[in-house]
DNA sequence: ATTGACTCCGTAGTATGATACGGCGTTTAC
DNA sequence: GTAAACGCCGTATCATACTACGGAGTCAAT
């Protein structure tokens, strides 16, 4: 097989070929004692596919020099080779959590753009500084509030429909201490109720429905 | 702040940068008036700390750029950077969707590894050549299915009617873990969706399908 | 006042992963 | 037997993202 052939059969360009043989991922087959031009086998062929797979998945030129180095070495072990495998994949997978972040941040933006001109609060940055702990969601700031003396505390029942199990009712509690003035929030999915302590100067009913409809319920006051 | 004090507070040289300056990616502080030496704000140091996470997730200088134009503009007409927006949230999404390819290669790839012995026997390294799924993340064709191997592992991503919160995705990924040859679940009340890392020779989609079932959500496998 | 650490700025070099070009030799089809 | 099509090989170029270097200026302490 003339290298044509090959880089056909493998589905890149000749002279890409010609690059791996330089850095030394594939051998340069010899030339024939007679003549001038080279013949490829298959299993170079192979050997490129291979190459090609390893770099779709992630692995650099250098990396996948290695796991060829490994595949050749009669000591390696199957294991060397999984736990390459593994940290790849913990990386794709942090890319994965903060490229998801960060869509939701473009999402965010796109979904106050039109209601008017406050493009300044965009998330974008927010959304992928630091390796994130999920603690935000659950645990929310201790507000430093009232600057004056004026709170207006009170109780409020919500008839919360949608809920399914217990895990609603605490995703419920969850979303409803992160609205700012909600001193406490208590969801029940057997009542089909959430029980809302908060200062109605911060935090009114609609706040609090508008907490819970994000997540796909629907709140009601319920008459007491 | 001199400059050696905002590249060590963002973890970069200092010739990085007075780099991301030429490319515009960063506004260089006014020289004072008085003297000659640049003072760096706070501010430069969050954008330098987005650039690098941004990178990490595979975004560009270029397209970096990009982003952070949607949040600069004071004044920018809504439309366009409502526009603009769009388009990167499309751009993250494709890249959400080849990283998450490439994780679920690698986790079939992991799953399927005995975990030790020679590397002639490796099946990370045999399934990089020859794994179909692999080999759809350049090619995305439907999968000619191998009938020899003990085990076929395969991803499957399911998209499921009925999550109202993560506790249902918690339920979900337990009742998919108990089913025979499903080596890991996935689910996400944010997606939608499950990602299950199963056997085809022991589960099948319908064998995933009916698990869900059983709790009350609907399942249907997602095209990717 | 002098040292030493740092800044400023332009230019040049490095690494990765290719891709292209030019000059020459070898096949091969007509 | 000759011309197009390849193959061979070295070098050059491209894009991206830094990294280094050299010379001059700035600044604070000794």
């Amino acid at each position: 097989m003339k290298i044509s052939k090959a880089a056909e059969a493998s589905g890149v360009g000749v002279e890409t070929i010609r690059f791996y043989e330089r850095k030394g991922l594939i051998a340069r087959p010899l030339k024939p004692v007679s003549g001038g031009i080279r013949d490829y086998g298959p299993d170079i062929v192979d050997r490129i596919c291979f190459i090609r797979q390893a770099q779709a998945i992630g692995f650099s030129l250098r990396e996948i020099n290695e796991l060829l180095s490994l595949r050749a070495d009669p000591e390696a072990d199957c294991a060397d080779v999984r736990v390459r495998a593994i940290e790849k994949r913990d990386e794709v997978q942090a890319k994965l959590s903060q490229l998801s972040r960060m869509r939701d941040a473009l999402d965010e933006l796109i979904a106050s753009c039109p209601g008017g001109g406050n493009v300044k609060a965009c998330t974008i940055l927010d959304a992928i500084q630091r390796e994130p702990s999920v603690a935000h969601i659950t645990s929310p700031k201790p507000t430093a509030n009232s600057k004056k003396g004026t709170q207006e505390m009170k109780t409020t029942v919500l008839n919360i429909d949608g809920m399914h199990c217990d895990g609603c009712a605490r995703t419920i509690e969850a979303l409803l201490g992160c609205v700012p003035g909600v001193r406490k929030a208590e969801a029940s999915y057997n009542e089909g109720q959430a029980r809302v302590l908060h200062d109605l100067k911060e935090a009114d009913v609609a706040d609090l429905m508008a907490a819970v409809a994000k997540a796909g319920f629907t709140a009601n006051a319920a008459e007491t």
